[in-house]
DNA sequence: CTGAAAGCGCTTACAG
DNA sequence: CTGAAAGCGCTTACAG
């Protein structure tokens, strides 16, 4: 009976039969191990051997004996943001110190599929799982069934209703930093321009720009908010449009895609950027930066958040579970498009 | 003598013990394998057992049993371009489909790293590699030795003096198309602007973009280059300066980034654009279309690419290995930059 | 139809 | 110091 059907030939075995040693033998030369005593020129021999016979040590079979992958899964939420980009770039460029390689899966915001890759990373035996959560419906099994199971995992953003450890910007300072700034510049009717409030990231945006504005003897009332149903270049033309009729001499925007189109609108209007309209956005990408009008805008930190949740994750991957649940301030980045003074 | 150090509790020789069948028959009742005729009742109990204790098929186990991984290893070269986060995108989608997974690595454009991700790729038995080559310095060792292995692998570009499969986006057509339109237009003097000509994508953007300047009656020395040493902005901005002071009215770029920072130069020397300068970038990225004058762009077929890309990768790692050497015509995408008539 | 056995390519503990 | 053996968790071929 021979069962032995090899998907190549077995180079280690080769190099035993050539040198007339044992198999065990050649691997702990191969391995460098340090209680092989075999001389010197049989160790030449052999590694000479190895790199002439194309000999590579098989990850996967010493994966299947340690039970560790040297692996982490990676799920975003989308495939557009910079801050994807930005995210996976840190993700791997610090895992790559430990030999850890990513793997990257995105769930395009779609809780199903976001469920799916999160069992398709389980059974891949990742070591564990970076998740920035897709934005709505987290009911989520089978996340809650790998927190219960205490596997590895971490997310970008805190989840509501989900014990899961996170580093999460701090929208709700970056909401109250926007409309800080908008008043320091001297604007005094700042209006606010976004999605329908449907998650946790633009609420709090939302709650720290109204607080602000509250702080320094505004009304809620008093306060222009236009929200649109949904991001198309068509919705924000719209939703631009409304909130320009208000009288608006200010505008803190969710991101600085919906703050450029509202730039635009502005312009069109014959508005005077930053003199009679100040404009900002958030997340500080490339198409404010390279605006002909450059765009203030609110910076997260990503670079400091993905050290953090990947020390937090490693930790984890070693067995010390220590809970992890930070927020961190973003920053302002003052450029162009509010510089009224 | 007991070697057994398990890193879980096994859990299918739980199931086995309880229901006092042998591992090999829980095996093939989780697997559904189709010989086996165990009782509908045995087997509901089995399969819920499973799902108590949280059975998950180990499939590292199953990776080298059957000598696949069912893994593609991605390397791309920069993670700042909006075409890196393109490519990430459609290969992630297309591949799930196979149920194949994506380790993402960067090179940052070093030869050296690139070799070692290739490496560790091959190493970890990835089924294959889909690599955005970095940009200078082609002697990579490891990256001939895997050809020579006959290992799956293709490029997104072709690499000179490699002989490896690829599908590239045809940049002589896109110098020439870009040209074209320029003509079109009614520009009379097109100039070019783009880093030094080191990397055979911008050479061959720069030789389709003069070649179709010649075919209309130019002579090349008619035709004003600026060369800049690298794409800070600042070296953009110098450059910028220096074209707009030969006189062209109209330019193309060898990116949008460097097409917007030049806009903002020929703004700020008082050109009305599209009337007295027309502007084309490529790559058509979000910061050209976001721009207040939306840029007229070059838009490399990525989609269509990557599904060809993985398309002969997938035939490589089933074994069949038939060359693959694909240029794709990129699209104008004509925007307000150039809209002069 | 069921189940014991061999094997995927390694590592580890231990007998000689 | 070397090497045979057991094991990681699965699958496959085959004996009963």
């Amino acid at each position: 009976m021979n069962t032995k059907i090899r998907n190549t030939p077995n180079i280690v075995e080769e190099i035993a039969e050539r040198t007339g040693i044992a198999v065990s033998t050649v691997y702990a030369i191969l391995a460098d191990r340090k209680s092989c005593f075999a001389s010197r020129k049989l160790k030449e021999r052999v590694k000479k051997l190895a790199d002439e016979l194309g000999y590579r040590p098989n990850y996967i079979a010493v994966s299947l004996k340690k039970g560790k992958t040297g692996t982490i899964g990676l799920i975003v939420s989308d495939m557009n943001a910079e801050t994807t980009l930005g995210r996976l770039e840190n993700m791997t460029k610090i895992a790559h110190k430990d030999s850890y390689h990513i793997f990257v899966a995105c769930s395009y915001n779609n809780p199903d599929l976001e469920d799916e890759l999160l069992r398709e990373f389980y059974y891949r035996m990742v070591d564990g799982i970076v998740i920035a959560p897709a934005r709505f419906g987290h009911e989520s099994k089978f996340l809650s069934k790998l927190i219960e199971l205490k596997f590895p995992i971490v997310s970008v953003t805190c989840i509501e209703n989900v014990d899961i450890d996170f580093v999460s910007t701090d929208y709700f300072a970056g909401g109250y930093m926007a409309g800080q700034h908008l008043l320091e510049m001297g604007y005094t009717k700042p209006g606010f321009l976004g999605p329908e409030i449907t998650t946790t990231a633009v609420k709090e945006r939302f709650e720290g720009f109204t607080k602000v504005l509250v702080d320094n003897g505004y009304k809620i009332d008093d306060v222009n908010v236009v929200l649109v149903r949904n991001e198309t270049n068509q919705e924000i033309e719209k939703g631009s449009d409304k909130l320009l009729e208000t009288g608006v001499d200010a505008v803190f925007c969710t991101n600085d895609r919906i703050a450029l189109l509202f730039m635009k609108k502005a312009i069109q209007k014959g508005k005077k950027i930053p003199e009679q309209m100040g404009i900002i956005g958030f997340d500080d990408t490339e198409v404010g930066r390279m605006s002909l009008i450059p765009l203030t805008s609110i910076r997260q930190k990503l670079a400091e958040a993905t050290t953090q949740l990947y020390e937090s994750l490693k930790k984890k991957i070693q067995g010390q579970n220590q809970p992890c649940k930070m927020f961190i301030k973003p920053e302002l980045i003052v450029r162009e498009s509010t510089k009224r003074r």
